[in-house]
DNA sequence: CATATTCTCGACTAACTTTGTCGAGTATAG
DNA sequence: CTATACTCGACAAAGTTAGTCGAGAATATG
C-alpha cells in the first residue's frame, strides 16, 4: 500500500519523546510507552534498532532508561525513518545498495521515481527531531491552554 | 517497506504494452503476459481492476482481447498507479477520503509528509502512459540495434 | 446450432511482512 | 543480595502480496 508502517511512527515518536522529556536523566521505556500509547514490548524492538544505529543510548538497572545519543538538532527525520523502516526507496532498483544493478523489471518507471525519491530524501533531511519536538511542545501547550479555559 | 508492489509494476507495464502493440485490434492477455513476463492468471486480476476503473476495454471470444479505453496521452501514471495500488498516501491521515479527519497518531509528522505527497502526485500526474510507451519503444529499438551489430 | 476461443469472476493458497507477546538473561544501584 | 530496568531471541496472530484454479459467460466461425 506504499505506506509508512507503525515502526516509523512509533519510533520517531519515541525519539521526540526523548527530546522533550529527556535532559534530566534517562527516560524509562514504560514512560515513553504510556505517553505515546505504544505497546511496551513492541517499543522494545524499536529502541533496540535505534540503539544499534546510534540514535539512542541506554543504561540498565534502577534509574536506568533511554536517552538521545546526540543532540536532537543533529538527527534528521530521514535517517531516523531509514533506521526504523529500512530504505524508503519506492522501487528496489533505486536502493543505494543495489550497486550490482539488479535487473529489476520496474526500470521502465525508474526515471520518474528517481526524482521523486531524491526530492523526498531532500525534504526529510531538512527536518530534524528537534523540529518535530518543537512542534509537539507547541501542540501540547495549546492543548493545555484549551483545557484551562 | 514503503515500496511499490508488483501490482503497480505489472499493471502499468500492461498498459504500456497495450499502448505499443494495440492499435490494430485487441491484444490478448496471453501475449501481454508473455512479452511482459507476468503470470497470466495474475495479470487477469490487474486487467480486471484496470477495466473497472476505465483504463481498459475488453472483448471476449476469438479475436478478442484488451485495448486502452482512451488515448494513452490522456492516462497519467498517477491515476493508473492509484487504480492498481490504491492510494499512494504515505500516511493514512493524508488519504483523500479521510474527510472525517481520523485522529491518526502520526499527525505529528503530517506537515512534512503532506508536502512530499503533493509533490509526488504532481510529478506522477505529469507523466502519461504515452510517455512511458515512447521510452519503452526507444529502449526496444536500441536493444534491437545492439543485437544487429 | 456446435465448438473453439477468450475473457470474467470468485474461491482458495503460499509466502511474507507487520505487529505484536513472552520469557530467560544481563547489568547495576543501593 | 535484590529489585529494577534493559536485552535478546523465539514465537504467533493478522494482514497483504502474489499468485493458482475452475466454473461460467460471451462471441466468432462454420
Amino acid at each position: 500500500m506504499m505506506r509508512l508502517s507503525t515502526k516509523g511512527d512509533y519510533g520517531v515518536r519515541a525519539l521526540i519523546d526523548l527530546a522533550i522529556y529527556g535532559g534530566d536523566g534517562p527516560v524509562q521505556r514504560s514512560e515513553i510507552a504510556r505517553r505515546q500509547q505504544i505497546p511496551e514490548s513492541y517499543l522494545d524492538h524499536l529502541l533496540a534498532q535505534l540503539r544499534r544505529d546510534g540514535f539512542v543510548r541506554s543504561t540498565r538497572g534502577p534509574g536506568g532508561g533511554h536517552e538521545l545519543a546526540r543532540p536532537a538538532e543533529e538527527m534528521c527525520l530521514l535517517h531516523a525513518l531509514e533506521s526504523l523502516e529500512g530504505s524508503l526507496a519506492p522501487l528496489a532498483c533505486l536502493e543505494d545498495e543495489a550497486d550490482d544493478h539488479e535487473h529489476n523489471v520496474l526500470c521502465g518507471q525508474q526515471w520518474v521515481w528517481r526524482d521523486i525519491y531524491d526530492e523526498t530524501r531532500r525534504r526529510l533531511t531538512a527536518v530534524s527531531i528537534a523540529d518535530l519536538a518543537a512542534r509537539e511542545r507547541e501542540r501540547l501547550q495549546s492543548r493545555q491552554a484549551n483545557y484551562s479555559i
